[in-house]
RNA sequence: GGUUUGGUAGUUCAGUUGGUUAGAAUACCUGCCUGUCACGCAGGGGGUCGCGGGUUCGAGUCCCGUCCAGACCGCCA
């Protein structure tokens, strides 16, 4: 047996007690005639002792320890004469009589500590001492956590976990798919999973009414602080639903989660917002409503002066920014340089003051007092406030407002991670016309049903008709971050050949990349639906973490590097010659 | 593909208009220390200033290129 209890398990109630303890060194701190060792497990700390009353060998054996070595010991639990109530085990302490060293280590690149002097690179270069960590332990801790509370929940509802394939087939609607070569079959490619949506709506043809499945999804785009190409979904399905079904369903699961892992009562049913309601409040279709704000349309107000900027614009959106009337000229530069990065891609910004004293802008040249009083009336604006104003192309001017409301939200401390604000939106655009490609693309994926209200339009031959036609979909939004999406499918072959003929593919083409679940179809398919939520996000922003990297084990870099393993990398030309790819090798 | 920030000791960073032997903290090593818990004290070792080129009497510092890392935009049905 290598050891009777865990580093952090011992208390008062065992002194006494002979234990055997294994773990790795902390610390070692010598005081001459004695010696404090931390053992540090995943459980916790134990201090050990050691002194000159201890025996010449185990005094000789600790003076050769250093930090991360594996050691196991025995001694006997004391009560400490000074205790540290800073950890769970600070009561007591173990007096050796042993010690056994497992295995021993190099210093470590850096301190593993819950502040580390490591940097970003060098712990994911040595992922797996930085795992040792509490910060990290504990976000792996609150995801397996998470994982748990959504299995039981699903499972308490009938849900039914069902594993589907990892090397599929390709399609070539929505982000660009990792594909892998066949050997067997020289010059074709499965395709990993963007997400496993196909086979979960074939599960429902096959009359698995509740399916669910804790999954990895792959898709090759670029990265970001919350995108790994490599990620997991919480994917969920229902035959027999509509959409109130599937949102109650899943405000419950997420209620569920707040209350068992965070122990935070979110009260009431979660707020609603319309797609086209959140662009025009919030410039973004995943709102922030942890706090106001809001953009105001003031179009109306200001298009009658001499002003060119506003005249020109089809838009002219303001915010109330609360209390800041005082911003400094150079505070408000600093914000107008911020609009103005490629990044925003604002031309300009306008501002008013309101001020106790007086009403004081920008634009004081082209507008009256009265002309202002009205603007911050209808902003809401009281005496204090700030007022910022965008203007151009109306999405573009309200996605700018939105992006600035966010970054003023951030620099105003508004975007409490302890604070969680849940919603819903809904009633998206079913499709996006792309001016490149002179084609139709589904907004959300093209299995999305258009609202039965819609299916007028959704048949008509104008194209202006079409793209007014709404998807009964819906997003799961906290905290501004996407973390759930789905809709009601379409579950009539004649409907989804209609989706495929909009999209753009002739009959052949949707037969040879779709052919598989049009037939199904054919075969009394359910009416269903479901959502898919992305699980690292869901655990990060329950950590209050805004990247995801720290609740997966063993992410990817920026480039999609796993540096830890430098993948990827090249292979043996004979590798490559197996599957038929020689031509493509390398060095 | 683009914008932007950074790369100096094992690690995290400082390094002035370009000027003597490139510093600090921490980690590491040695010695002292019987109640520490970020122990303390004294001493020591440790540098291809990412890489390549250029300007200059002289480059960590300026210029060009390149590589790597972070954030963001495009992209992500």
């Amino acid at each position: 047996m290598y050891r009777t209890h865990t580093c952090g398990e011992l208390r008062i109630s065992h002194v006494g007690e002979v234990v055997t303890l294994a773990g790795w060194v902390q610390r070692i701190r010598k005081m001459g005639g004695m010696t404090f060792i931390d053992l540090r497990d995943r459980y916790g700390i134990t201090q050990l002792t050691i002194d000159q009353g201890s025996s010449h060998e185990l005094n000789e054996i600790a003076e050769h320890l250093g930090r991360e070595f594996v050691i196991q010991i025995t001694g006997s639990v004391m009560e400490r004469s000074s205790k540290n109530n800073k950890i769970d085990t600070g009561d007591i302490e173990v007096k050796l009589s042993s010690i056994n060293i497992l295995n021993k280590s190099v210093t470590p690149p850096f301190t593993i500590e819950d502040e580390s002097d490591g940097g970003e690179d060098i712990r994911a270069k040595f992922r797996y001492l930085d795992l040792r960590r509490n910060p990290l332990k504990r976000a792996l801790e609150l995801r397996h956590r998470m994982a748990q509370e959504v299995r039981s929940f699903l499972d308490s509802q009938g849900f039914m976990e069902v594993e589907t394939p990892v090397l599929i087939k390709s399609t070539p609607e929505g982000a660009r798919d990792f594909i892998v070569p066949s050997r067997m079959n020289p010059g074709e490619f499965y395709a990993l999973p963007q997400s496993p949506q196909t086979f979960k709506q074939l599960l429902m043809v096959a009359g698995y009414d509740k399916y669910f499945q804790i999954v990895r999804c792959f898709r090759d785009e670029d990265l970001r602080a919350d995108r790994q190409p490599e990620f997991t979904q919480i994917d969920c399905e229902m035959s027999f639903v509509e959409r109130e079904d599937i949102l109650n369903t899943f405000e419950q699961m997420s209620k569920t989660l707040f209350k068992n892992v965070l122990g935070v009562n979110i009260e009431g049913a979660f707020p609603r917002i319309s797609y086209k309601d959140a662009i025009d409040k919030y410039g973004s279709d995943k709102p922030d409503i942890r706090f106001q704000m809001l953009i105001n349309d003031i179009t109306d107000l200001v298009k009658h002066s001499n002003f060119e900027v506003f005249n020109s614009a089809d838009f002219i959106g303001a915010i109330c920014v609360e209390g800041c009337a005082e911003y400094t000229r150079k505070q408000l530069d600093e914000i107008t340089a911020w609009v103005k990065r490629p990044q925003v891609g604002a031309k300009g910004l306008v501002y008013i003051r309101f001020s106790e004293s007086e009403i004081k802008s920008s634009v004081d040249k082209f507008y009256t007092p009265e002309d202002l009083k009205k603007i911050c009336e209808r902003v809401g604006a009281k005496e204090g406030d700030l007022i910022l104003i965008l203007s151009g192309e109306t999405k573009k001017t309200k996605e700018q407002l939105g992006t600035l409301r966010i970054e003023l939200g951030n620099r105003l401390n508004l975007r409490k991670s302890d604070v969680y604000a849940p919603l819903w939106v809904y009633d998206f655009p079913l499709l996006e016309w792309d001016q490149e490609s002179e084609r139709f693309y589904a907004m959300h994926h093209p299995f999305t049903a258009p609202k039965p209200e819609d299916m007028d339009k959704f048949y008509s031959s104008d194209k202006e008709q079409i793209a007014q036609v709404c998807a009964n979909a819906y997003d799961f939004v906290l905290n501004g971050t996407e973390i759930g999406g789905g809709s009601i499918r379409i579950h009539d072959a004649e409907v989804q050949k209609r989706m495929f003929s909009v999209l753009g593919f002739s009959d052949q083409e949707a037969e040879y990349k779709f052919g598989f679940i049009i037939n199904a179809f054919k075969y009394g398919a359910p009416p269903h639906g479901g959502i898919a939520f992305g699980f690292d996000r869901f655990c990060a922003l329950f950590g209050g973490q805004e990247t995801i990297r720290d609740y997966i084990a063993f992410p990817k870099n920026n480039s999609g590097r796993d540096i830890m393993l430098d993948a990827p990398s090249y292979v043996d030309e004979s590798q490559l010659d197996e599957l038929y790819l020689k031509s493509i090798a390398k060095k």
